[in-house]
DNA sequence: ACTCCCGGGACTGCCCGTTCAT
DNA sequence: ATGAACGGGCAGTCCCGGGAGT
């Protein structure tokens, strides 16, 4: 087992370096090269796990998937509401880009292969179709109002955290990414909420990070 | 003057041959070669105009800033009031972004090189400077809220718009942006408008399209 | 007539400005563009006056050449003894070499150039030619001893110039260049002049450069 | 081991074909096209080896380091008088100009690199050096004149060798290399050797070659 | 007569993503 | 998993013309 165990640690190492490089410099400006390099490791041994750069790529966005449904996963085991499964899930998902490398490769990487050929949507549709079903979840709990459409809302709530982070990383480098999201919520929840229940789920927004 | 007449048309050529590339492929995506060849024009003459493959991406992005910076300029000779101005400038802007690659490079250029060194921010802060003002003198008018600061809000909406647009990309080749747009407006608005005008402005939002 | 004065100017400082770029970074090294910046021309001005870069190199040779041989005739005309046109010529050209870099240019091309095709070696052939004529003068006049073969030696004699030249030039920039000329002839003089008249000729060397 | 035999004679073949290069067009007067071409490799091959077209030149100036320091250890193991030494190594290295291409490149790129920064003088200070150290043991050795400075003489002679080196190329290609270097030592012996001793070392250096 | 604008392409050094024998 | 090599493509820049202008 040894001899699996070293080939898994040379793959979460070409997984790391790679991520690093996409985040930084986007798939095309990024070279195999700087890979191997920051990695400590040869050619030879990143064609070993991976076939191609693109499926370097596919890699990464991978592990960037699972750790995002990984939240969803936790959020849904822990019983919180629908609405408060929502708000949570951007603040947390929102400190995984500031995090971890992996993470914002993979976002990157997503939106760029949307312009390519044979489009990679999955991790995106993945996290449209979680929010949409923790609002639907929040519709039954009647904390959203029952005229709001799930899917529809799940698309913009998604859309404007992408760009909201987008702008944080070009404008602050990411540093005011926890206060943009606040802004947010403070403007999108009276459209969502039952009158009587915005204040609660606005201290819910305000206390996400804290609480953590 | 033929001269210059022609150069000019060769600069305009680049320009645009250059930013259908960009749109697609990204700026590390593209080559110059690429770019040449579909102006039809010879290394020689994109080296006599622009003196680097930034450069390029750099006029680029200018002139996708002149566009928008029109926009602008148009609705405030218009007249219109503060609030309409701003959702119909989203509304002009995303129909801009679907006719014009130049455009569509512009703002895909200005993301990618917020990863970069010296990053190229102006396009962004005017986009984001003229919605605030927007919105400032719409206060004042009594259409939105006084309690609404206008320049985090400014800051949301264009970051909304470019989420909201990038996924529209991705998801669906930008085909839904419009109804995307509505979907924001419909979202957005009740934290924004005193209530009585909320009808209103839902319609000048619904009509904004049709009326062009 | 205006006019041509004005081309006049243009030239020589294209070719002033050649000369430097060739020397320091020889033929191939220098681009047009490098030569037609720091004359402030543009390159259409350059291809005016000379047809190609192999002409304008011709043209830094011959400006060099003509100043090799102005020092000849002018030891012609001073009506010196042929050994001590010998030695002066040295003196002399070291300093030009020190002081003009059209002559650094000149010499340097002549020599890259003996690698290409059709060699130019009129500047050498003159050069050597010329002390030659003194040496066989010297030797009439009984300063040179009658075995001395003035073709051979007057070989020797430019060759080892040319050495010393470059080697002060790789080694200190050329600025103990006057020292090591005057080594040359403490160990060559002792084989040419008839020993009695050594001391001489060894105070002629000494006082070359002292004396203008 | 068979792998690095293989690479170990695509190093040999490109730092060969380099140096015919070098020698005949200078270094940049060289592409590297011309030398994957004639060495019949490709330029992943010439990229592998060398970082870059400086790296390849430092390369081949070693090379020809090299070669002429094995001279001096031979001469030196031979244990031939300090002044024998001197003179055979003038010849040896005459030869070696004449048949070895990587000698004439390496000596060819070293001067030209002296126009350039961060010069390498280091192949001309070893063999000045060892000029010197053989001129010394010379004088211990009562073949040359006390009164002799052997490090100035040293410098000269490396000066004059490599003049009239250069010369004989421009001339004639430097096929009357060897004679030109015999007319050299007619010239500077008779300042160096004691007078008894001149007609011993003129035998020494008319018969370098034929020994050979 | 002299100078410049604008461009033509070939080519440069470099480096890329990939393969294959070991 | 490595060392060695492949071959095409990259951005940049070269030397050089033609036609307009002065």
């Amino acid at each position: 087992m040894a001899r699996q165990e070293r080939a898994e640690l040379t793959r979460v190492a070409i997984i790391r370096a790679a991520a690093e490089a996409f985040d930084r410099f986007g798939y095309a400006g990024t070279s195999l090269s700087d890979i191997t390099a920051s990695a400590g490791v040869t050619k030879g041994a990143l064609y070993f796990h991976f076939g191609s750069k693109e499926d370097l790529a596919r890699g990464v966005i991978e592990e960037q998937h699972a750790r995002a449904m990984a939240l969803v996963d936790r959020l849904v085991k822990q019983g919180v509401s629908g609405l408060e499964a929502v708000i949570k899930l951007s603040y947390e998902f929102a400190e995984q880009l500031v995090a971890d490398s992996i993470v914002r490769a993979g976002i990157r990487l997503t939106l760029e292969y949307g312009t390519f050929e044979n489009p990679i949507i999955d991790p995106y549709r993945s996290w449209i179709q979680a929010t949409e079903d923790f609002l639907s979840k929040a519709i039954e709990e009647n904390d959203v109002r029952p005229t709001v459409m799930p899917d529809r809302v799940a698309q913009f709530i998604v859309s404007a955290f992408t760009g909201v982070q987008l702008v944080s990383q070009v404008l602050s480098g990411r540093r005011d990414l926890q206060q943009r999201v606040d802004e947010m919520w403070e403007l999108v929840l009276p459209s969502l909420v039952v009158t009587r229940k915005i204040p609660h789920f606005r201290s819910v927004a305000a206390h996400a990070m804290a609480a953590r």
